[in-house]
Formats: structure tokens, C-alpha cells, sequence
DNA sequence: AGGTATTTGTTCAGCGATTGAATTATTTGC
DNA sequence: GCAAATAATTCAATCGCTGAACAAATACCT
């Protein structure tokens, strides 16, 4: 496939431990079960000796623990499973959405250790004051972090938004916000985050991103490459390729809401015309089905349209079904760009999957090159609400995996 | 941005000099002018004394070799500068078309050494007879290549369709291929590759996705992410995403000629309605400028339609207002989901660039979200005809230069 | 013209990390 | 109770990078 990509700078001796510290916790955490250290001898390829002294690392270093034996059929000595320790370093996931905030610490594993939603709407309220608050929560789930033997080691927020590499959050419409410098804001507070060399302290990114790596992250044996599509009032998009999240060249990918449906359609905010947005945007998919907008908070749109196609109302199945076939006529042509196996319905689509998948189904079935030979899935996402700070945490978590090299240098 | 992905496997002691071998030699590759081993030093991160090192196994393996002193300001001991070889290992290239076979050989710094075409309709062509012609145009290449000190290691095919992994030949619609066996064809030949570990004797490959890496290497400073778009018969795209072509989860990517823009305008081929290739493919053009298809062969009606249109054809200009207007849609689609910053118009669109490019512009100008922070840029291919035959061997000439040790553990 | 500063490239002892074989540890099966 | 089998550790050998000293070659200054 692709050529693989040597690290970018130089590879000194100390890389050598670096890179196989590395491999060696990939394994541990992509592993089913607990594997010894014979067994990621011969998955790695590396010598035994060379496993046990990394290994030895490792455990020094609060990243793994060793498990009760694995139960084992045959004669020999029983192995000592290895697991990623549930104590340690650990990722803090931040969201600001319209209606709610959400806090939350994943560890190394992937598993959710703490967990605050504040449900408030949060347009009216100054960006500075939006940020407070969040660092009030995360306060508090650094200290229930801490009673649990966690660290916190870096932390991801996100934010319905575009963010530019900086961290200035470029533009948040349905939020109001506009030139946010987030990490400045947030630099007036105190500092959460025990500092480690090769993570950085904050990353601000898109939602629909980050949520998108959320879903990757939950299905440790799924595909490696699809589409997460957050159908909210605008619908973004996180492309997953090869197992990391392509960004973009400015880090602006995934703009699948402004993917023009009918060139000559409905005239969109974006200045364009007939964007995706406008047939299967939350709002558009209330209009159609006849539901006023005053009656419905925008939080409970979702469950509303759910409620009544569930009843058989013939106007939500009507506009649930117009939806899915512009949401299929724009995913159609993605995969036939990208050539991607698997899309994932997440945020409000994902309550609404059984209504929108058949008819996207049928449009990539018409008009995707290769349908024929190899079918495509459409599935709900299996995260529920705020995946994406799920995913904001898990990818703080994932990183220490992928580099563990900086929290190793820093704990002796 | 993305995490630096380790190599895959395990990183034994070997190893470490294999990464410096490439990252040294990738250096020389993409410095504009010859570079000193105390520039490579600098520029790595490796000590002079490594870098000697490894520049005598590079000079050793007939890699590179040393240029005259560049001229250079101030005291000191004057450099010895460093090229890559213009003798050693080479790729070929080649290239079954509609109407023409073409073969190319290409060296490690990226020129074109050898080059020939061969005009013909191939569409009434056995594959067995195509691919066994273009078997003797590569042996003469190689006797080329051999008298101008090149040693041939690896071969690319560029197919106008879909391949799969094995390099079958799933569907080639306009030459009237289907299920073509390519790889097992060309064995019944002798080989002309001199094989080396880690290179492939021969890849199979979409012609637009080699078209793209032929444009990628052709720019040594240029962005490294671009979609390159080939509109020919069919209308097909490579995607570069970070100096990489993106092949998709089975090396299908790139089908932007069935992106609908009018979901429910003109039936194609496909199966699908409204695809981008009714309204921008040669022929839609030709039929919109109001040319009848028979007094056209299919490989002038370019030239025809560029050659009207600098006349001031008025149908000719408004055929191509329209289908710049439809591929404008489409590349805005892409553009908002991809965060791409430029756009090549290769294949036949090169030469209708003039015409092509205001209305895509002006489309990615009133669609694309972020086009007011970050323009996008939209330009003609540089490299003309052939594209993809050259494309093909430069992927195997860069190969090279990406996994040097292959090569040397070969020359001794 | 000669000396000095400056930059390039090489040599060499030292060191860290992996290797492979030998060794120890622990259990099952006969 | 002993042999076979598997897991993990120990240790000398080796490979490749490092850092500093050294040699080479030129420009600048007096």
C-alpha cells in the first residue's frame, strides 16, 4: 500500500527504545487478551530478551500491569498476561456544544473513568464564561481522577466549530462564536495538566473530528477507514483513514454539510446553494415534517422525530426519508471518491439510523461504481451522546500508547 | 498533525541504519542544490560522523554521487556536494490507453530517460496482444536503459480502471477490459526487472492515481496535498493527501467522474443519475459544443474543442462554461470534505485549463466554506501526455529512494 | 607571502540497545 | 518422581550512533 513513512527526523540510538516501546504497548492494547511476553515476542518479532526489558519499562512506568494468568491448555511454565494499567496517565476529554458541556477522563484502556454533562444553552453566554464553567467540571474530574490513581496528561476539547492549527476557534456558528483564542482563555486558569514532553497540554479540534476517533477507538477490531457523519444542525463529518483521522491540509476536513446536493436548490447560509445542510439538517428535516420550531428545544428535536416515526406519523417518515436520500446522494459520492467501506451515523442520526439508513443504502447502491463487488455499511454510531468528548479524552489516552517514550522520561 | 506513525514492524538493530539510509538519501532527493554531508547533518539531526557513514554506503551502493564544489562564500574547506546517481537503479513505466501504449524509464532523480509511444485504437486489442506489445517496447527500453548505466528494478502499469490488490484488472470500460489477469499475462514473458528486496517486480494501478504521483513528483517543492483530476472519456481523480496517494480501503478512490451534481438529471453508464462524467466528460463537451461524434477521433476532440474555443466559438465556449460550472460543483464537494488547497487539471483537461478553470473557481469561490480565509488553488497539469507512464516509473524510481536498503543489500 | 580563522570531512574510543544462546523457573503429562 | 514443554531472565557479543579530537582545504587579514 503506502510507503511506509519513516519517523520524520533523525533516528538516533535512543529512538531504537523509543520505537520499540512503542510497538510493544501498540501490541498490549490492540491484543484481545492479555498476551505474555513470549507471545509479543513473536508478534513483533522482536527476541524475548529485548520484550522482557521493554516490557520491564513499562511496568516501571505505570503503563501495563501484569494479570492473573490466562488460563492455558498444555504443559509449561503458565505466562504472566500483560494489560494496560488501569492506574496512571490518563486523557481529559472537554466538549462545548449548543445545548450542554461535557467532561470526561478515559484512561489507557479506553474506558471512560469519569464523566460530567451539564445541560444548559449555551449561545447566550460569553465564550470566556462557556470556558469557566468547563474548568470548574474538569476541576472536579481531576480530583475524582486522581482518587482513582490517574494522572492527567494532556486534554482535547471540542467544539462545533472550525479550529485552525493554533487552537483559535475560526468559527462556531451555530454556537455564535467567532476568532475564540480558546487556549489563551484558558490559559488564565489554573493549570490542570501534568505537563509530559511529546503531548501537548491542549488540543482544540472540530467535533464531528473528534468524535469520529471516538468511534474508531470503541471498536478496537473495526474497519480502519470510514466516514463518522454528526448530523446536529449542521452535519460534519470525520474522515478515518488507515486508522488516523485525516484533517485536511488546514485541518478543515470533513465539511460534508456544504457538499452540494442540488447545485440549484435552496440557498444555504454558506453563500452556496443546495447544500447538503439544507435537505438533511436537523431543521430542515423538522420543517418538512411539519413540526413548528418554537414547540422544540433544539435538544429534544431528535427524540421528537424518532417518537413520531415510531408511530408511524406518514410526515416525519416522509421527511426522514427525503433526508436519507440527500444524505445518501452526498455520501454516495464519497465513497465513490474515497472508496471507503463503512459510514457511521453519529450525533442526532444515530436515533435516527433505522429511518435514514434504507434509503441512503439504496442510493449508494445505485450510484456507487463498486457496490457490485464489495457492499458498504451504514450503521448507527455506537457511542451515544457526547462521543466527541469521548473521543477528545480517548485521543489524549491513545497518544501516551502511541508515544510512550515522553511519559517514560518524565515518571524515572 | 497526525501522529508519527512508527514503522510497522519491529525495530531491530539493523534497522536504525536502514531509517538513516532513507532519511539521508530523501534529503538529497528534495534539496534544490547539492548538499554537503555537514548539510545533511544539520538538516538531520545526525552527527557528521553518521552521516559520512552513511553517504559511503549510499556512494558505495551507486546511489549517489558527488558533484562538483558548489560555489560557496567565506573561509573554510571547500564541500563536496551530493547528487543522486545518474547511473544505478531505475523504474519503468508503463502505460495501456485508448489510444496509445507508451513506456518510459525514469531515474532516481526523476528524469525521463527513455520514452516511447506507440499510437493505436487499442479498444479492438486482445489484453494478451496489448500488454504483449508493450513487452516489446519495454525490452528496447531496457537495452536503452542498460546502455546509459540504468538497471531496471521494478515496473508500473497504468490501466485506464479499477484494479484490485493482486493487480487484476477488475473493469477497464472504455478499452473493453474485464477481469484481466495482468500480472500472470506479463509472467509469460521473460522478466526485464533485475529484482530487489522490498521493491515489487511490477505494480498495476489506476492511470489517474499515477497520473497524481507523476504531478506530485514533478513539483519537488509544491503542496504535497492536491486532487488530481484526469478528464478524458472517463473522469477520474489521484488523491494526494500529505505526499501520499490515498488508494482507498481497496484501491478504488478516485471515481469523481460518478459524483452526482444532478441527482436526478441525465442516466449514466453507472447505473446512477446526474454523475459529473454526463455533463464534464468528453464527450458531454463535444456534444454540447455542438460537434457531431462521428468527423471526431476520440484523441483530437480535445484539441478540436481548445482550437474552437481560442476562436471564439460561441458553442464551444458555452459547452465549456457549463462543464467547468458541473466539475466545479463537484471539486467544491470534494474541496469542502478534503480541505484541499489545490486542484490539477490533468489528462484532457490540461489544454482546456484556459476555459476550464474561472467557473470551477468561481463554484469553489461561492461554495466552499473556507475559501475566504485560504484560497484554492486550480491549475493546469505540467506534465503533458503520458502522465501516467511517467507517473508509474517515477513511483518505482522514488520507491527506491524511500527503502535505499533493498537496493544496497542487493549491489553489495 | 604567511599566519589564522573557518568550515568540511574522517578517525576512534565509548556506549546504548538488540541479539542469540545458555540458564533458570514453573507447570503438565507419563 | 522424572522428562518434556513453555516462560522468562542473564550475559557476552555485536552493530550503529555519539562526541571529541584530528586532518584537510580554503578565505581573510596583516
Amino acid at each position: 500500500m503506502s510507503l511506509t513513512h519513516a519517523p520524520a527526523g533523525a533516528v538516533r540510538q535512543g529512538s531504537l527504545r523509543e520505537l520499540n516501546l512503542a510497538l510493544v504497548l501498540g501490541r498490549i492494547a490492540a491484543a484481545d487478551r492479555p498476551p505474555s511476553r513470549a507471545d509479543l515476542a513473536t508478534a513483533t518479532g522482536l527476541t524475548r530478551a529485548t520484550v522482557s526489558a521493554v516490557v520491564e519499562d513499562l511496568l516501571a512506568g505505570q503503563l501495563v500491569s501484569e494479570s492473573d494468568p490466562a488460563p492455558r491448555s498444555g504443559a509449561g511454565r503458565p505466562a504472566r498476561g500483560l494489560v494496560l494499567a488501569d492506574q496512571g496517565p490518563a486523557g481529559l476529554g472537554l466538549e462545548v456544544n449548543v445545548d450542554y458541556l461535557a467532561v470526561c477522563v478515559v484512561d489507557l484502556a479506553g474506558q471512560v473513568r469519569h464523566r460530567t454533562v451539564h445541560r444548559a444553552d449555551l449561545r447566550p453566554v460569553a465564550p470566556a464564561d462557556a470556558l469557566a464553567r468547563l474548568v470548574d467540571m474538569a476541576g472536579a474530574a481531576r480530583e475524582d481522577a486522581a482518587d482513582q490513581g490517574l494522572t492527567l496528561v494532556g486534554a482535547a476539547l471540542a467544539v462545533p466549530g472550525l479550529v485552525d492549527d493554533a487552537g483559535l476557534v475560526r468559527l462556531a456558528p451555530n454556537l455564535g462564536w467567532h476568532d475564540v483564542p480558546v487556549p489563551a482563555l484558558l490559559a488564565e486558569h489554573p493549570p490542570l495538566i501534568e505537563q509530559v514532553p511529546g503531548i501537548p497540554a491542549l488540543v482544540v479540534d472540530n467535533e464531528a473530528n473528534l468524535a469520529a476517533l471516538g468511534e474508531l477507538h470503541s471498536q478496537p477490531t473495526g474497519t480502519s477507514s470510514f466516514l463518522h457523519i454528526s448530523g446536529e444542525v449542521g452535519i460534519g463529518a470525520g474522515i478515518v483513514l488507515d486508522g488516523a483521522l485525516f484533517r485536511g491540509v488546514r485541518g478543515w476536513s470533513g465539511e460534508i454539510g456544504h457538499l452540494p446536493v442540488h447545485p440549484e436548490g435552496r440557498p444555504c447560509r454558506c453563500g452556496g446553494q443546495g447544500c447538503l445542510e439544507q435537505y438533511a439538517g436537523q431543521e430542515a428535516i423538522v420543517a418538512a415534517a411539519g413540526l413548528a420550531r418554537a414547540e422544540l428545544p433544539a435538544d429534544t428535536a431528535t427524540a421528537r422525530l424518532a417518537e413520531l416515526a415510531e408511530g408511524g406519523d406518514p410526515d416525519a417518515l416522509r421527511a426522514l426519508r427525503d433526508a436519507g436520500t440527500a444524505l445518501g446522494v452526498a455520501v454516495a459520492g464519497v465513497v465513490n471518491l474515497l472508496d471507503l467501506d463503512t459510514v457511521v451515523l453519529g450525533g442526532g442520526y444515530a436515533a435516527l439510523a433505522p429511518w435514514l439508513c434504507p434509503p441512503v443504502l439504496a442510493e449508494i447502491g445505485a450510484r456507487v461504481l463498486t457496490a457490485a463487488w464489495s457492499p458498504v455499511t451504514v450503521r448507527p454510531s455506537t457511542l451515544g451522546a457526547e462521543a466527541a468528548a469521548v473521543g477528545a479524552a480517548g485521543s489524549v489516552a491513545r497518544r501516551i500508547v502511541a508515544q510512550p517514550a515522553g511519559w517514560l522520561a518524565r515518571a524515572g
